[in-house]
RNA sequence: GGCCCGUUGGUCAAGCGGUUAAGACACCGCCCUUUCACGGCGGUAACACGGGUUCGAGUCCCGUACGGGUCACCA
């Protein structure tokens, strides 16, 4: 069957040009790692700096590893992450389809054209152990690379199974990265790797280099574990006479393991949390969007010692050349502060109605104002799920030891608290309006009159109330936003414990 | 093991031949203070090692060590 020259110079004729492309090419095989997250921002970055196009295609060849619903899990979080796409299986776009399973029949002509071209050729052989045991691939030796064209094409002809794989030259070869430079190898170092498989859809490496060039990718962005086959992409392009797209590299996103404190890739099968686990852990989608921007990339000048950047503002300063080489690794810690930043950072509405769930989780009684519970947590939580465990007070007093009324700083223990408290009682009972200030003032007051320290008056009460030695908020918040009644109801409580 | 890449405090990192080697997280201390936080101030802590090149090297070159990646009909 003769190859269409003409069906080829449509193709060509539908890449645009004149513009950064950049794509993200996820396999639909699951969540999003972090990893993967960082990488798809930093080539929407690419893009969108330029003023570019950034697309979205589904690689999607390795029939056995599909997983149900993955494509829908990725569109949700680049959605979430505000990393729209341009072009994509879902809104499509000039040099569709944009999932390469759509797109088979395209990769085996593409293929034979290699093969024509004498840089390709088919190969019949079986995989065999001894092959895999030697863990070579002497393409010398494989007698396929020598078999005639014509032989070739009979066998083929009459059915029998076989792949196309790369005919890799005698020489070096050498390509650029804008992160790692100029890299060369040697090409006896190099596989004639497998562009078609037996299936009849393209591997990886090959769906790549035919997909970028026909849609017209400028910038290729991936995770430094293609490094090493980037030689072999190049001579691909060199093969079909492409120009070959700026590659950029990003190293690994690394994690300090728990248990043994030794640093490894990110990886779920670990445990290690996915964009997904993050937002079910309470994390803020735009924290970790930041978080995650400053993992292996830092701008430049002035702008270094800065961290906190909106989306649209990364897209503004983002440079290559401020990629790192090395990898970097996942910090909770840093996440957790970037995270907390962001929290406060909310006007208290925001917070407030953000925090609600939460707080309705462990504070069910509505006559609890959830927006007054809300200020109390704003500064004090790193995350919206540290908030149940935090107000559970609110609901039931604790069955607290009466040793929490010892404090030595508010110079407090059960003989001086009894005294507080049975002093309090009164005065809270007596107030005319049941405001925060009310409390405050009636309390300081107090404090005077017995000639304590505030604190020494605070504690007990706030013990008492509470039944906790940490709470979010004082004694007069949490007074006050228990009312009057089951304050001072806590309160004779805390007498009695005390009596 | 071969090939490729990397190496600035515990972590993220700035630095692009001349700096008292930034900043942030974490940690410690002080202040603020009705607990804890928040906030403010301060502190401990780094150029992996050995050779070069240079008047001068964290910055350039070469080794060594260590770390990572890769050697699939997976991406």
């Amino acid at each position: 069957m003769a190859l269409d020259r003409q069906w080829f110079d449509e193709m060509e004729a539908r890449i645009p040009h004149g513009e950064v492309r950049t794509r993200f090419a996820p396999s639909p095989t699951g969540y999003m790692h972090v990893g993967n997250l960082r990488t798809a921002l930093y080539t929407y970055l690419i893009a969108r700096h330029a003023g570019g196009r950034f697309i979205l295609r589904i690689e999607d060849t390795d029939q056995g590893r599909l997983v149900e619903d993955a494509v829908d899990i990725i569109y949700a979080t680049m959605r979430r992450c505000g990393l729209t796409w341009d072009e994509g299986p879902d809104v499509g776009g000039p040099v569709g389809p944009y999932i390469q399973t759509q797109r088979r029949d395209l990769y085996g002509q593409y293929a034979r054209l290699l093969v024509e071209r004498g840089h390709a050729y088919y190969c019949f052989c079986q995989k065999e152990e001894s092959e895999e045991e030697s863990g070579q691939f002497d393409r010398q030796a494989d007698p396929c690379r020598a078999l005639s064209p014509e032989e070739a094409q009979a066998r083929v002809d009459a059915g029998e199974p076989c792949v196309i794989r790369q005919r890799i030259p005698e020489g070096t070869t050498t390509f650029h990265d804008a992160v790692y430079g100029d890299i060369t190898v040697d090409n006896s170092d190099l596989d004639d790797q497998i562009l078609l498989k037996s299936d009849g859809l393209p591997t990886y490496n090959f769906a790549n280099v035919v997909d970028d060039h026909l849609m017209g990718i400028t910038h290729v962005v991936r995770g430094a574990e293609y490094l090493s086959s980037a030689p072999k992409y190049n001579l691909l392009y060199q093969a079909f006479g492409w120009e070959v797209p700026t590659y950029v590299h990003c190293a690994s996103v690394m994690i300090t393991d728990p248990a043994t404190g030794a640093v490894r890739k990110m990886s779920k099968r670990k445990g290690d949390p996915s964009y997904e686990d993050l937002m079910e852990q309470g994390y803020l989608s735009q924290a970790v969007v930041n978080y995650v921007a400053l993992l292996g990339w830092a701008p430049h000048g002035e702008l270094a010692e800065r961290e906190f950047f909106t989306l649209p503002e990364l897209v503004d300063v983002f440079e290559i050349s401020g990629i790192s080489k090395s990898p970097s690794a996942f910090d909770m810690d840093k996440l957790n502060y970037f995270n907390a930043t962001y929290l406060r950072a909310m006007t208290p509405e925001a917070f407030a109605a953000a925090a609600e769930p939460y707080i309705r989780q462990a504070v069910k009684n509505p006559a609890y104002d959830a927006a007054a519970i809300a200020a109390l947590l704003q500064a004090r939580c790193e995350k919206l799920t540290d908030i149940p465990e935090k107000v559970d007070f609110f609901d039931a007093l604790p069955d607290y030891d009466a040793e929490l009324f010892t404090n030595k700083k508010s110079k407090t223990n059960p003989e001086v608290s009894l005294r507080m408290l049975q002093a309090a009682q009164p005065v809270l009972s007596a107030l005319p309006e049941w405001t925060q200030e009310a409390i405050h003032d009636a309390l300081i007051a107090l404090a005077g009159q017995l000639e304590v320290k505030n604190a020494t008056l605070m504690w007990p009460v706030r013990i008492a109330l509470a039944g906790k030695a940490v709470t979010p908020g004082g004694a007069v918040e949490i007074c006050h936003i228990l009312g009057r009644d089951e304050a001072l109801k806590r309160i004779q409580l805390g007498i009695e414990k005390l009596s």
